[in-house]
DNA sequence: GTTTTAATGTGACAATTGTTACATATCTAT
DNA sequence: ATAGATATGTAACAATTGTCACATTAAAAC
């Protein structure tokens, strides 16, 4: 729930992990040891095309935990994908064994666990549908649409493109088109949604 | 785990259910009520675009349930999908009540869960690979690859396109490439792999 | 203030996918 | 055997996306 914080806090078990931003945490196929839950950063869940084209599958914000690293833990799988901090940040470090353990004793653990992976999973299915469905064009008002309106977004338009799986002259080219349509003001690092 | 059917079986409070072949069992905003654990058939989730094209997520075997109703249910939120049997079905219907309950009180159960969703988060995260890097031909191979060689697939290109949210002309075309580099060999309602 | 670096703009062209509009072939039912 | 009905083939064209090759511009570093 919410409150994963201050429940981890009062696990004496529990280890604190502090990591500097651009750091790679997990690389595609790591056996996972452990479960991080997020305290303060951000982290950045993305995979890599054979061409080396990229597509962020999620976000990790405070409080929140990486789902495909349960995913493993649970599974004995490996990671497939790649996980790097995007800023400097701070984590709890929780077990498999204390994962597991939990699930059975700590209600409240349980609904976080569940919670992280059924959120997740609804996170795919639309990501699924807007590849699947959706033009590019749409995708990246889509993308734009998740910040208020007036808001400058710090983004390039290579880093967006590497967010979609596409490249940078695509990105430049549409973002321009809603450019002309009104929809944004390009800046050189920050698109400004109007 | 292997054997939650036994294990249902062997719970008085579960009711079995029967559905004929290509019937709706749960329509798009659905609240799910119950999750269903199939005992016979086989069961076809799909999202539907705008303009009417599908995609299939996954598809529900014997001994396996569908998690996004275990989503739905853990978490109160609508399907976001729609789930069609393809067969005709049995299964085992089990409420949100009793998923809970076993989930704090059963470890095999609590696994059969956690396997689910964690082996449909893989299915997922491939899914968004296949759609992010990869051309429709190669995805049309990925398909076929499922089938052992020599096997004649009993599907029509109409219901192959369906499956991958493309267009019958399309797969025709691609699949006729394929023909022609002796990869398969095209027949009236089955494609044969070489 | 220049220089250097990073970000953006743009035109031309290729590849992939989607669409339209039929022709043809193969099964099924009578 | 003939008449639908269903499945497949295919050509021509449009739309989208990707790629290449630069020009231009804004910010940062010196």
């Amino acid at each position: 729930m919410k409150d994963v914080i201050s429940f981890l806090e009062s696990q004496p078990q529990v280890q604190k992990i502090s990591v500097p931003a651009n750091t790679v945490i997990c690389e595609f196929g790591d056996t996972c040891q452990n479960l991080v839950v997020l305290k303060a950063g951000k982290v950045k869940i993305f995979r890599v095309g054979e061409d080396g084209r990229r597509l962020t599958l999620y976000q990790i914000y405070p409080g929140e935990s990486c789902v495909l690293t349960a995913s493993c833990l649970l599974n004995n799988k490996s990671f497939p994908a790649i996980a790097i901090t995007e800023e400097d940040s701070e984590g709890y470090v929780v077990s498999s064994h204390l994962l597991r353990q939990w699930l059975s004793t700590e209600p409240d653990w349980q609904a976080f666990i569940f919670d992280l992976l059924s959120q997740r999973m609804g996170d795919l299915i639309e990501k699924v549908d807007h590849l699947a469905f959706d033009t590019l064009e749409t995708r990246l008002m889509q993308w734009l649409g998740e910040f208020a309106h007036g808001t400058d977004i710090p983004i390039t338009h290579q880093a967006l493109a590497e967010d979609m799986a596409s490249s940078r002259e695509v990105v430049s080219r549409l973002l321009k088109k809603l450019e002309q349509k009104g929809i944004v003001e390009l800046h050189r690092g920050h698109i400004r949604r109007m």
